[in-house]
DNA sequence: AAAAGTCGGTATCCTAGGTTACAAAAAGAA
DNA sequence: TTCTTTTTGTAACCTAGGATACCGACTTTT
């Protein structure tokens, strides 16, 4: 089984940093589930008790949440490396509070929470690092959710679209640089309509502080961009 | 240094299932850093480097975040057992990416996260506990967020009222329970204005579906409480 | 019990931004 | 190239909900 799917394993964040010549080893104490699901095929059903931790090993899959009155949304695609349940497996919680569906045909492997945190017997090294892993895995989901909610609570699209830009800038350390997506895909990073991010966006550029053309952005006046935050 | 201060590291979630006997050997293995602060002194400053976890061990103390345009937004208060920088500790970071300061005198200890994960000679039983209660905080953490994300990203007041009461619903298990907090403080959780918050809920009992009169609701009609969700 | 402070409901007014629809530009395919 | 598709910008229209202000009901203080 672990030739056919090293692949995936190597990929995924959860056995970063571990020699390929362990995995052998690693896998042979983890000892995990695999099952093959058909295309359309659900994989986890909201509900369903927790067997541990998923990896997409090959394959396509979908997580679907259900709200309150049952409507379902498309969350996430899953792809080959992928894990999935990584932030109910250390949780109080003992069900899926999502759906997994496959796209394609697709192969999982579940592993079981004890034995990602078990010291085994040799106290293997690359346990440590397994942990490591896994909580700098929580952590960046965190994180990120977290700069997600800073987007969500402000107010107005021009706020949003100040701090965007300001990120990038600090981030690229240019005043020029390329916005990484389109403005389909902004609109609803940011969430809000795509014709009023337009319009912002060209209101900004009619008061000089910043010029575009797609997705190039040059900023001409920082102070400005910067005041809009206050 | 550990009996005055064990009240407040048996209160923390970090410690949480680790025998009151066993600290001093914990703490013993664990060595932290103590360290006071004055009322309104910096505790850890944006872009210091992360020296370790920090817990509160006496005082009282604020997160305070600086935006794109150095604008202070506070973010939490601290208190007494409580920890700051789980997010980062095992994140890419190498720096504080909030500041945080002392409300009241303060002290503060610092676990370095490398002693977190490590196992010590002796692979002490509650090195692991640790680990886990690590792991649960962070997922706690996300899953937190992920449940504001939710709210945040929903564009009427009526779907947040809606799906919150459902929530509410669910947790209780009764059609009539009170609301966890007042006007205020939901408006803020929600995002929206207090009165329009007000105004949207009145709206919803004109048409029958809810009741209320201050914390107490009840819920009338489930079904449609659902429909505003589709 | 009078005074002061808090909390929730209500009315008015107004604008930011959603919706829809279309046109121009860019990218890709044939 | 030319045709098609996708991505953007733009304009017209309209409403959800923010801001503000005020009132009445409760609470707490003195």
């Amino acid at each position: 089984m672990l030739n056919e799917h090293i692949e995936a394993i190597v990929k995924s964040t959860l056995f970063k940093g571990i020699d390929k010549k362990e995995l052998g080893l690693v896998m042979n104490c983890l000892c995990p589930r695999v099952s093959d699901y058909r295309k359309n095929e659900h994989i986890v059903l909201t509900g369903d008790s927790f067997i541990g931790l998923g990896l997409v090993l090959q394959g396509e899959a979908t997580v679907i949440k259900e709200n309150s009155a049952g409507k379902r949304i498309m969350m996430t695609i899953l792809k080959q490396g992928d894990l999935f349940g990584e932030m109910i497996a250390f949780s109080h919680y003992s069900d899926w509070l999502a759906s997994v569906q496959a796209q394609s045909d697709c192969t999982v492997m579940y592993l079981p929470k004890e034995k990602i945190i078990s010291q085994c017997e040799h106290s293997c090294p690359w346990h440590r690092k397994l942990i490591e892993n896994m909580l700098a895995i929580l952590s960046e989901k965190a994180l990120q959710l977290n700069k997600k909610v800073e987007y969500l609570t402000m107010k107005s699209i021009r706020e949003k679209i100040c701090t965007f830009l300001l990120d990038q800038y600090k981030m690229t350390g240019r005043a020029t640089f390329m916005l990484p997506m389109n403005r389909n895909e902004l609109a609803d990073f940011l969430n809000v309509s795509r014709p009023s991010l337009s319009r912002e966006m060209c209101k900004l550029r009619d008061e000089g502080v910043i010029d575009f053309h797609l997705a190039t952005v040059r900023i001409l006046d920082v102070k400005t961009l910067q005041t809009c935050l206050e």
